[in-house]
DNA sequence: ACACTTAGTGTCAATTACACACTTCAAAAC
DNA sequence: GTTTTGAAGTGTGTAATTGACACTAAGTGT
């Protein structure tokens, strides 16, 4: 039946992470420089951290590594969602140069397995060296063309994202582990991309059994200071709580 | 930054073949014999239909392949949802057995990009030969121990069909043109494994204006004859339809 | 003490969810 | 041709949820 095929592709992981810093959705990413063989200066773009999947791995721990080499954090949430395999996927000659520079053969097939990983940017220390000499957080809205089909990438997981967002307490992930009702609206508004109404939206929260307040508050604030919540990550985790239905507009719900 | 591995994995794509017949939600599964080096008889197993990926497709078109080899079908709904990656997952002597057969490295690691379809079944002729003598349609509480890891892709589809059907409306993709309200809650009710209510249920589908209403009812039967009906695939797919949202019991919703 | 800024609170109306039982229609049986 | 059988089809009242909406509270800085 199956005719081998005549070399076979390698396979990647790339991690598309997200963080979020002054109310704006920030992908972190990583610069590649590469030769130019007309102007003979270096170029540099950038690209989502990845790496071949190696032989004693799989792919949950391809992807844990590399995210671990890049941040030093280790049990964050990730989560694998989409693999893609255009035969036609690596073309660009950038990207071709890349693949030489790592002395891999830039005619072989890629595919890779995308991973979306969500973290709190604060708590990140970008390791030296490991994948790049510089790596950055971009606003979303900033991100500029990227290495591969890592644009392509980046949308699905944005796209993935916001729907996971509307059925699984996620979002969290993206805090530190203290924050105020208003730092969790202002995430929710983001990633959505939609204002939410501020009564309603406590009264949800606080209903859902997702959150618990803390006796304190903030401090050296020049307003009425806000009082801080926790995740309940066990709750949540062990099952506790079910679905988590963001309703959209224009929808309609089946069943009873 | 990255060591290339030993040995390229192969990659290839499996697709888990969903039906609904008798009241039941059934998989599309193909049968493989192989040589047993103590008995010298053959033993046969189950699996799920798959291919290596060749070298000009994509994975999508990969997967279209596999279905339409197997069963003639082209354009019908196809949905990857996981890639499968785990080193170990071929270790089942008589899946080495089997790639030995088909002449190829019995060592060689495979990566899996698992994929779901929807068919009707009563569509369905199995074509003969392309990939195996016998393909059955096997209900989804009666799968034996298949090959490779195909139990724990089958049951990764099963759980994503049942998200998916909560947020689109795709079930209809398993029903005949022409359907009853009774055949579309039946079908309903077996992928969600929980009853519904008869009137919400009209009710709630009629509103949704995923169906119309044909002139035409059921003729020969020895009751109440029902009406059929039919899916606004124009309407859906052209996005005239947002967001279908099943709630769950127990679920909540969060924001207005 | 006053200005400034963000946190925090309650109610009402409209919509949606859910539970629930009888009548209708056709064929088959007698 | 009357009766039996079996699934189709229909409506209402109650409870819960959604969504719109504006003012007071609590700090800091001047």
């Amino acid at each position: 039946m199956s005719v081998s095929p005549s070399l076979n592709p390698h396979v990647s992981v790339d991690c598309v992470i997200f963080g979020f810093s002054k109310e704006t959705l920030r992908l972190l990413l990583i610069k590649r420089t590469v030769p130019n063989a007309i102007t003979e200066l270096d170029d540099s773009y950038y690209a989502l951290p990845g790496d071949l999947v190696r032989d004693n791995e799989n792919l949950d721990e391809a992807a844990a590594r590399v995210l671990k080499e890049l941040t030093g954090l280790t049990g964050i949430f990730l989560q694998q969602f989409q693999a893609f395999g255009d035969p036609l996927r690596i073309s660009k000659a950038k990207d071709r140069a890349w693949l030489q520079g790592v002395r891999q053969d830039p005619d072989a097939r890629v595919i890779t397995v995308a991973y979306m990983a969500l973290i709190d940017s604060n708590q990140v220390q970008i390791q030296p060296g490991s994948f790049s000499k510089e790596a950055v957080w971009l606003p979303i809205a900033e991100i500029p063309e990227l290495g591969f089909d890592h644009n392509d990438i980046s949308e699905g997981a944005l796209l993935a994202l916001r729907e996971k967002v509307q059925i699984q307490p996620i979002a969290f992930e993206l805090l530190p582990e203290k924050f105020t009702m208003s730092d969790l609206q202002t995430l929710y508004e983001t990633i959505l991309e939609r204002d939410l109404d501020k009564r309603n939206f406590r009264r949800k929260m606080l209903n859902s059994g997702v959150i618990t307040a803390l006796p304190e508050k903030q401090h050296g604030v020049s307003n009425k200071p806000a009082r801080y919540y926790v995740f309940n990550r066990n709750l949540v985790e062990n099952g506790g709580l079910g679905f988590v239905n963001l309703k959209m507009e224009g929808s309609f719900t089946l069943f009873s």
